[in-house]
DNA sequence: TCGGAATTATAGTCAATACCTATAGATTCG
DNA sequence: CGAATCTATAGGTATTGACTATAATTCCGA
C-alpha cells in the first residue's frame, strides 16, 4: 500500500469515476485503474462496485475512505509541520550552564526566550564544565553555556561574549584613590579565592601564575556569592566576572579594573560537533548573546 | 513521500543506524540510504545528523518521527480494519419496508439483528413499494423488504418467504362449518378491501380478477389494521397475509384458507443489481428470513 | 600514529513497476 | 440500434527502487 494509491482511491470516491479521478490526479485512467486494482488486491476486498455509468463504494470502500482521508491529511500536513513546528519553536530544549554564569544571565535570558518561543519547553541544568561536556556528549543536554577553553573532540564552541574580570575590594581598602590597578598590585594582597572545581577558580589561578603575582589566599569558597560576602566583610579582595559585579546593588565594596593585563573570560556555547543546531538552540544562543551584551554594557560601581 | 520511506525513516530512528535499519527492512543499506535522502530532499530538511559511528535525529527528524509512526500505525491497521470492521458489523444500514409487512416482522427482526450486530446503526423507512424502489435506486436506502413482483432494471430481488393469504371472516359468518373455502365461495361476499396504493391491495384485486370471482367491496381502507377492525365489526370478510393473522390475539373473527387456488404473496429483499451487498445487508436479510419462517410456522385461529 | 572494523555515500547496473497509448468490452442514452 | 461514455486489458516505455561493488569517513585498539 502506498500513499499515491490512497490518493487515487479518494479521488475515485470523491469524483465518482475513474476517468474524472485520473484527470484530477494528473495521470491517465488506465494507470489509476491499475493502482486501484492493486490496492484492492492487497486489501483482499473490492473497493468499488463498477456500475457502468457510475461507481459505488463497497462496504470495504466505506471503511477505508475515512481512514485513507485521515492518513492523507496527515501526510499533507507533514511538510508544513516539519517547517512550521520548527519555525514556531515547538519542541524542547535542554540547556546546561556553569554556576559562575547561571545566576547572572538566566533570569533575563529565560524571559527573552520564553516571549519569543512561548510554545517551547525548556529545562536548565546547572553544573560544572566537565559535567556539562559529559552531558552534552551523552545527549542529556542540547547545549552548554560555559567558559572557554573547552577541549573535546566532539564539542564545538561558539563565542558569546568576552567578559572582563574585575578586582572587588572592600571599602576599607582604597588603593590610594586609584580606580584601576596593575597586576603587580595584587601581590601579597589577602585574596578570597573561588574553589578550583569551578573553571573560574582555575582561570584566576592561571592568570596569577602567568603574571607571576601571588596574592595571599585567605579563604577559598565554592560560590561567587560567598566570595562577595567575604570581600564585603573586609576579609580580602578577589577577582570576579563583571556580570557578577553589575547585577547586585552597591554594598560596602568597590570594583577596580586591571589596566596592564586586563583579565577576562570568554563565554561560549558548547554544542555537538557536526550536529545540526535546532532553531531553538540557535535562538537560545542569540538570547544569551544579547543578555551578555546588555549586562556587560553597564558600568560598575567604583569606590 | 511514500509509506515505505516513512518505514525506513522510523527504522533508522529506532535502530540508530542505516545498516541496522536496512537489515530490519529487508533491503540493502544503499537502497535505504537513497530513500532517506529522497525523503529529506522532499521535505527540504535533513532528518539525521550522520556522526560517523552513530546517527542523531535533527530537529526536523524529531518533528517527523511521531507523525510518521502515527501514519504507519494507521496504515498497518487498515488491512485489519477493512476486514474486522466488516466482520464486526460496524457501519450503518438503511432499510425500507412496505407497510403491510413492517409491523409484523420488524420487532422481532430488530431484536435479532441488534443482538448479532450491536455496533451497527440501523434506520428504517416505511413506504410503499414504488417509493422504496425509487429510494433504493437513489441510494437512500440499502435494501427494501417488499412483495414481489418487482420489475426494475436496476433492482435485484431475493425471495425471503412465500406467505399464504387467508380469508378473515367475522364470527357471524361460519361458512357452514367449513374450515377451508374454495375461491368461488368469495363470490358476492361483502369484502373489506385494502387500498390499491398498497401492493397487497393490487394483488388481492388481481387474484380475484384472475379467478373471476367478484366479492362485493363494502369498504376500502388504507391499513391492514383497519381492515381487521372492519371484519371484526362484522362488516364483511377480507383476504390478509398470514403474518397479520398470527401476530394478534384472537378477536371476534376466524381464518379460513382457500383450498383450490391458495393465494399467496412472495416477500423479497430488493437491492441494487450488480452492487455488492454488505455484510450487514446480508445479515439483515437472513434475520428477516428467519423471522418470516418463525411467524409463518405458527398456526392461526380458526373458528 | 597507523591499520582494521564499522558505518554511510556513491557509482553503475538491473529489474520491477508505474505510466502511457491504443483498443476492447460493457453500459447508458437518444 | 448506434453514439457516447466508462472501465479493463495489452503492450511498450521510462522511471525508480534495489542490488553489487567500492569509496570515503570515523572510531578503536595496537
Amino acid at each position: 500500500m502506498e500513499i499515491h494509491q490512497l490518493q487515487y482511491f479518494i479521488a475515485v470516491a470523491e469524483t465518482g469515476g475513474f476517468g474524472r479521478a485520473a484527470k484530477r490526479c494528473n495521470v491517465t485512467q488506465p494507470s489509476l485503474s491499475q493502482q486501484i486494482i492493486k490496492l484492492e488486491g492487497e486489501l483482499g476486498e473490492k473497493l468499488f462496485d463498477r456500475l457502468g455509468r457510475s461507481i459505488a463504494l463497497t462496504e470495504a470502500g466505506h471503511v477505508l475512505l475515512p481512514k485513507a482521508k485521515r492518513i492523507l491529511t496527515e501526510v499533507q500536513g507533514i511538510r508544513h509541520d516539519v517547517h512550521n513546528d520548527i519555525e514556531e519553536g515547538i519542541g524542547h530544549l535542554a540547556i546546561g550552564v556553569i554556576p559562575t554564569i547561571a545566576p547572572f544571565i538566566l533570569p533575563e535570558t529565560l524571559i527573552r526566550f520564553k516571549s519569543r518561543f512561548p510554545n517551547a519547553t525548556l529545562s536548565i541544568t546547572e553544573a560544572l564544565t566537565d559535567d556539562l561536556i559529559e552531558k552534552r556528549v551523552g545527549a542529556e543536554i542540547d547545549m552548554g553555556i560555559v567558559s572557554l577553553p573547552i577541549n573535546h573532540k566532539l564539542i564545538t564552541t561558539e563565542t558569546l561574549a568576552a567578559e572582563p574580570l574585575l578586582v572587588i575590594a572592600p571599602d576599607t581598602m582604597d588603593f590610594n584613590g586609584m580606580t584601576s590597578l596593575a597586576v603587580s598590585d595584587l601581590n601579597g594582597m589577602p585574596f578570597i579565592a573561588l574553589d578550583e572545581i569551578n573553571c573560574l577558580g582555575e582561570q584566576v589561578e592561571a592568570f596569577c601564575y602567568k603574571h607571576t603575582v601571588s596574592p595571599e589566599i585567605v579563604c577559598r569558597t565554592s560560590q561567587l556569592s560567598t566570595v562577595k560576602r567575604c570581600v564585603e566583610s573586609g576579609l580580602g579582595i578577589s577577582l570576579i566576572p563583571k556580570m557578577c559585579a553589575v547585577t547586585e546593588p552597591k554594598g560596602t565594596y568597590g570594583y577596580f579594573s586591571i589596566a596592564d593585563h586586563a583579565p577576562k573570560r570568554t563565554i561560549a556555547a558548547a554544542s555537538h560537533s557536526g550536529r545540526m543546531q535546532s532553531t531553538l538552540s540557535k535562538a537560545f544562543i542569540e538570547s544569551v548573546r544579547g543578555v551578555c551584551a546588555h549586562i556587560l554594557d553597564q558600568t560598575v560601581i567604583t569606590p
